[in-house]
DNA sequence: CTGTAATTTCAGAATATTCTGAAAATCAAG
DNA sequence: CTTGATTTTCAGAATATTCTGAAATTACAG
C-alpha cells in the first residue's frame, strides 16, 4: 500500500512533504483545476493527469483511484482518445483494454493545440466571414462601422487561426527558438 | 425601427442577406457561442458583442437589447469592466452610467491574454512547481518517474507563462511580424 | 452456439452555473 | 434632510452540465 522507500522511516528529520501517493493525488487535483478552467471537463482532466503519472491502467482502475462510476470512467477515457491524448493497448492474452497517455510535453501540447483549433478556431472563423460578408452588402453609416469591427475581428481570428495552425503541427524544435526569440 | 438605407427598397434585386438588425443580432450570437467555448460566460460574451457593435449605451438599453433581467445586465457590466474590456462613462449633466467598449482589436487580445495569464496561467504554474518541489523530495522508482513527468509540464508551463506574458503586453506592431515570420 | 467478461449506453439523479426580480443600498439634486 | 433616480445585491428559480448505476450490447474463449 504504501509507496514510500525503505529507509524513509527511519530518517526524514525534516517536516514531511507527503508521500508519493499524496503528491500524486495533489497533482491530479491541480490538473482538474486547470482543465477545468479552459473549458475541459474536470474529470475528463483528473483523468489525464492520473494516466499521464502512472502506467498503463484499465478502466477498473481509474474508476477505483479516481472514485467514480464505470459510466463515467468509460466516456471520458472514449473523449481523451477522441482527443488523441490517450490511446488503448491490447496486451496479448488478456481481454481487458489499457490506457496510456501520450508523455510528450510538446506532442500534448500540438494535439491540444489542433483539437481546440478544429472545434473552436476554425467555426468562428466561418461565423465571423459569413457575418463579414452579410455586412458588406449592407449600406447606411451605422451600416459602416458595424462592417469595419466585423472585418477587424474576422482579420484578426483569422490571423490567430493561421498561427495556431503552425504552432500545432511544429515540433519542439521548431518552437522553442521561436519563443525564445520573443523573450528576448 | 428601420436601419435601412433608404435607397435599398427601390432596388436590391439579388437574395436580402438580412438587415443590419439581423446581422447585428447573428454576430452577438457567434460571439456569445465563441466565448462561451472559451470559458466565458455566454451573455457576458454578448454584451461584449453589443458594446463592440454599439456607441455606449446604458444598463436599460442593454436590457432591452438582449432581453435580459437588471441583474444579470448589471453584474456582467460589471465583470467585463473589471476585466478592462468596457468601461463606463458619464455624461455631464446626466445621472445614468454609459457602458463602452474598448474597439481596438489588438488592445482587446493583450487585455484577454493578460488577464487570463493572471487568472489562470500563472496560478496553474504556482501548482505545478508546488508539485515538482515537493516530488524533489520523494525516493524510488516510482518516485523518479513521477518526478520527471511534473518536471516537463512544469517547465513548459512556465514557457508558456513567460510567451503569453510578452504577447500582452505587446502592441500590434511587435507582434505581426512575429506572427508573419511563423507564417514563413 | 453458450457463458462470461468487458464495454457501451442512457434515463434519471445530483451538481453546478446562470438568471430573475424585487428589496436594499447608494447617490445627487433640491 | 427628503425625494426620486440609479445601482447593487442576493435568495430562490430556471437551466445546463456532469455523474451514477444498471440494463443492453458486444466480443471472445471454450
Amino acid at each position: 500500500m504504501k509507496a514510500r522507500a525503505k529507509t524513509a522511516a527511519v530518517e526524514t528529520p525534516a517536516e514531511p512533504v507527503g508521500t508519493l501517493q499524496e503528491v500524486r493525488d495533489e497533482f491530479i487535483a491541480e490538473w482538474g483545476a486547470i482543465g477545468s478552467a479552459w473549458g475541459i471537463n474536470r474529470t475528463m482532466a483528473q483523468i489525464h493527469a492520473l494516466l499521464l503519472v502512472s502506467p498503463a491502467l484499465t478502466t477498473d482502475e481509474v474508476m477505483e483511484e479516481l472514485k467514480i462510476s464505470r459510466g463515467n470512467a468509460n466516456t471520458n477515457l472514449r473523449d481523451l482518445v477522441g482527443w488523441g491524448l490517450v490511446r488503448s493497448v491490447v496486451r496479448k492474452g488478456e481481454r481487458k483494454e489499457y490506457f496510456e497517455a501520450e508523455k510528450d510535453v510538446w506532442k500534448i501540447f500540438g494535439t491540444i493545440v489542433r483539437e481546440r483549433r478544429r472545434r473552436e478556431i476554425s467555426p468562428a472563423v466561418r461565423a465571423l466571414e459569413n457575418c463579414a460578408a452579410k455586412s458588406e452588402q449592407l449600406r447606411g453609416p451605422d451600416a459602416a462601422a458595424f462592417h469595419t469591427m466585423i472585418n477587424q475581428l474576422a482579420e484578426f481570428v483569422r490571423l490567430a487561426d493561421s498561427v495556431t495552425e503552425r504552432l500545432a503541427s511544429a515540433s519542439q524544435g521548431a518552437v522553442m527558438p521561436w519563443a525564445l526569440r520573443l523573450l528576448k
